[in-house]
DNA sequence: CGACAAGATACAAACGTTTGTATTACGTTA
DNA sequence: TAACGTAATACAAACGTTTGTATCTTGTCG
């Protein structure tokens, strides 16, 4: 039988003091299980913190610790189901360390995002995790914040969670050239950590098969859904048009595919398509765009267990993440068999 | 030239005070703009507030205050692009009145939801936006936080922010009717408040053509993507299959498309799909998707504004919505002209 | 049995604000 | 010029924790 809980005061550290006949100061250790507390007494309070339905006050504990159990998580565009994909993956991790997540969306602009790093300092957040950042390795090299910060998907620098960016790549365009596919064409993406692997992957793969490296079969979209509309008029406007796409990504994928079809070509029928990310709509799309498996989800996870090592100090072991794996569906045309 | 920023003791309004000399509780009110300081002392203190660097300990505020400058956003899931928008209009919103957002998701479990709505209270938060929540009316009617809620998208609790559900099913289901469909199949999604407009849309739209209603056209969509492929498969086991379908929103148009094509028929020259909700890709589907645009993003700026006024106890006059229209694009078939 | 080392608990200060009340300074009026 | 009202500021307590140090108990050993 509880009282109402209407108008019921918060119920404090003292009043549980008040209750077991201690001070207060031996509450705050029994409950964090000090050993500075006989096991008995330990038992009794914390007992009587769970029937009184003691909650702790976070901002007195941040006032004196200077920690506030949360995280803040700084990435591009929350909208994006790429990203969205990390921070639930984020979310779910940092829910079982006790930590709490705060978001904030940049749109990829520098000046934003070091705002957003200020913000979260100032408010002392615990650690901060920070997806796919576009502003310069010197910054967060000369960056001092007095938290831990963990990157993701940013190779170049350290406390980096990401995973092989080469590799994926690489799989995807040999798997285009396997089945026939002589003239690829690659779409390149705004600048970035992932730029020069994926083009490497894309230029060792050509070689790996004897084929001279075209540059007028490389595209530039600067990241802009809109932009694939240009790119596929380039595209088509080409003498030797290429059979097969290398998309920057899955979003740029689509919006090829749309505009490709908008100009009469079918997928794959006509032209082959092939994304990065595999985020959850590749698989309903029409056709089921091949892609390259980035599991952000996992890197979430990874990036939290990395900042929660950080935090205690510990030798943070370097992250463990799956292989980017290529997921191959309708999208490509088998040429040769 | 500012001093090293390492390890330079974080400046609090006691040095602020120390500088102006003047008591601190006089550099809070100055700061605040209380007309308590004359204007020369006011001016003075925040000229040095900003020449120190000052910037105001949260936790210490939130401890005497009891306010958090932290609004708590319940959702079922920000992957789900429909959601993604409307955080996006939160955060966009609350930024502007200084506020911060903390995200939770919770998967449409109605325990999820209760715990995260404990959870924010615990923090103190200064607002709840609590978006297409599944606990009950009665469950919201007893609770009593501490602090103001708004809703999103639940009709049927006070202080909520949505936008008429009747319309835009009518409209589009009307379309259909004036090129030509006869035969056209509702699906309808997990028990909400949404569920009764579009149905009651649907069957009036029917009757104003001297259509009956046939019960087999209504299949129940369990929300879940893979749903969608036992959907098809009875809706292609009717006797007279219908023309056209009006899916219970675009996610789950998607994967009816995807299993209608996988079963062979083509949208729209088999059958004709529309969707709701209007997400990003729902333009760049293969054909685009004809939907009924939901604002979300306004949704999600407009309970920020209504949240801000509750907060400040003002008349909160009900909010501004665009209504939600029609997106006609090319997945519904003429069939007569 | 007294001294002593622990083990257990109490005391008190501190974290950085806010806010009600007390005090001081000042200008006005009688 | 003394009394007074008001404007400006100072004082001090409070918010709910945490944590270093002091104090008190208890048991053990010589």
């Amino acid at each position: 039988m509880t009282e109402p809980s209407w108008k019921r005061r918060r119920v404090t550290i003292k009043d549980i003091a008040a209750a077991a006949e201690v001070d207060p100061s031996t509450v705050t250790r029994a409950l964090q299980n000090s050993p500075r507390v006989r096991t008995a007494t330990r038992e009794k309070i914390q007992q009587l913190a769970r029937e009184m339905g003691y909650v702790p006050n976070m901002a007195a504990r941040t006032l004196v610790t200077s920690r506030s159990s949360i995280v803040g998580l700084v990435l591009p565009d929350m909208t994006n189901p790429f990203f969205a994909e990390l921070a639930r993956g984020i979310e779910e991790e940092a829910t079982k360390h006790g930590l709490r997540v705060l978001t904030r969306n940049t749109d990829g602009v520098e000046a934003a995002e070091r705002d957003a790093i200020a913000f979260f300092t100032e408010l002392k957040v615990d650690g901060l995790v920070i997806a796919m950042s576009r502003s310069t390795t010197e910054y967060f090299k000369t960056l001092e914040t007095p938290v831990p910060v963990v990157h993701v998907n940013r190779d170049d620098l350290p406390h980096n969670v990401s995973c092989d960016r080469y590799a994926g790549s690489r799989q995807i365009v040999d798997h285009m050239l396997q089945v026939g596919h002589r003239r690829i064409a690659l779409v390149t993406g705004p600048a970035g950590p992932a730029q020069q692997p994926k083009r490497t992957a894309y230029v060792d793969a050509l070689d790996a098969h004897g084929i001279e490296y075209n540059p007028n079969y490389i595209f530039a979209f600067n990241g802009e859904l809109q932009d694939t509309r240009r790119v596929v008029e380039e595209l088509l406007a080409l003498e030797h048009r290429p059979t097969a796409i290398f998309a920057w990504n899955d979003l740029c994928a689509l919006g090829l595919i749309r505009h490709l079809s908008l100009s009469g070509l079918r997928v794959p029928e006509d032209i082959s398509v092939a994304g990065h990310d595999d985020i959850a709509i590749a698989r309903f799309m029409d056709p089921p765009l091949s892609t390259v498996h980035w599991p952000m989800y996992e890197l979430g996870q990874e990036s939290i267990r990395y900042l929660y090592q950080l935090r205690q100090s510990l030798p943070a072991q370097s992250p463990n993440i799956p292989s980017p794996t290529v997921r191959l569906r309708g999208s490509i045309k088998t040429l040769k068999p």
